[in-house]
DNA sequence: GCTTATGGGTTCTTTTTTGGAACTTATTAG
DNA sequence: CTAATAAGTTCCAAAAAAGAACCCATAAGC
């Protein structure tokens, strides 16, 4: 399977990786949530190649993550900013960051503290049933196929065992 | 910046896309949670070459996200399995799930519905504070360098502005 | 006992993607 | 007149992925 056919796919999953499935996007959208917005500034911060992260940030303004504004005439110069798609990519951001403070820290432990507002304390995040509020973990959800893709594709789910 | 220096960066982002940082791992794990088990199914269902599959599958068992557990003798096979750290990675591809839901799907809707065996209720992730349970979103997190980090990168956080 | 199937790979060649460095363009500062 | 800045683009070499063929142990069919 190619990139080009990735947001195709009967899966949710693969269509968000079409758009942010490779490691230098997420890392230019972390750097969104610290507040960077200009490409040379992502280029000092990343590490990444000017070609790459041209085309990484052209790949998230055509799929509406980013919307490029500009901050000065003459010469036009333009910054990125995060959409509201894009700032709603936060949990997954949270989520995964959250997986390398408590599988990948060293002796120093996390570097980022992320503390909430609303209760002033440094928080992971939880993830919660948007029913019931409780908790949710992987052995507590049932999968099933959606109601507009039952017969339509063999095998969207494996076998059940 | 290449593969192998990803996981010793200070920032928890990277050092977990060293581990799922490519489309192919992040879409065997999606496997591994429907249950898929085995090397001939994760290339049937995903279309991935055979040799990336072998490739990405030992990366996830020398980072203990799955272990290979023999599921009989003569001939030997084995068969690849989540560990807890690998099911601790689902509130993360949860969350990419439903951004791809939200944002990706077109007018069949989501191809997948995941109920909360708990309530019994159709769900999508929410994302709430470990310390006082309120839904928190991109806007309500302040962020502070580590304590094990002060002074000791610069630049970890981007210029306040 | 010969052929085919199964499961889980490895090897080989071709194509695509990156990395790295130099070049471009518009404008201002010295 | 020269250099600097911001945001790219172009070019070539290196690395990674796609695609297909091959390998190995065992078992099942005939």
């Amino acid at each position: 399977m190619r990139w080009e056919e990735l947001d195709q796919q009967p899966c949710s999953l693969s269509r968000t990786l079409a758009v942010v499935g490779d490691r230098w996007t997420l890392l230019v959208l972390r750097d969104c949530f610290l507040g960077v917005r200009r490409f040379d500034e992502f280029e000092k911060r990343l590490g990444v190649t000017r070609h790459v992260l041209a085309d990484r940030l052209k790949k998230l303004v055509e799929y509406g993550v980013l919307v490029k504004v500009p901050y000065q005439q003459r010469p036009l110069r333009e910054e990125y900013r995060l959409t509201e798609r894009g700032l709603e990519l936060h949990p997954a951001i949270m989520a995964l960051v959250s997986w390398g403070d408590r599988h990948m820290a060293d002796e120093r432990g996390a570097p980022i503290r992320h503390v909430h507002k609303g209760c002033g304390q440094a928080m992971r995040p939880v993830m919660v049933c948007s029913e019931c509020a409780e908790p949710v973990s992987a052995r507590d959800i049932l999968v099933q196929v959606g109601e507009g893709w039952e017969g339509q594709v063999g095998e969207l789910l494996p076998a059940a065992r």
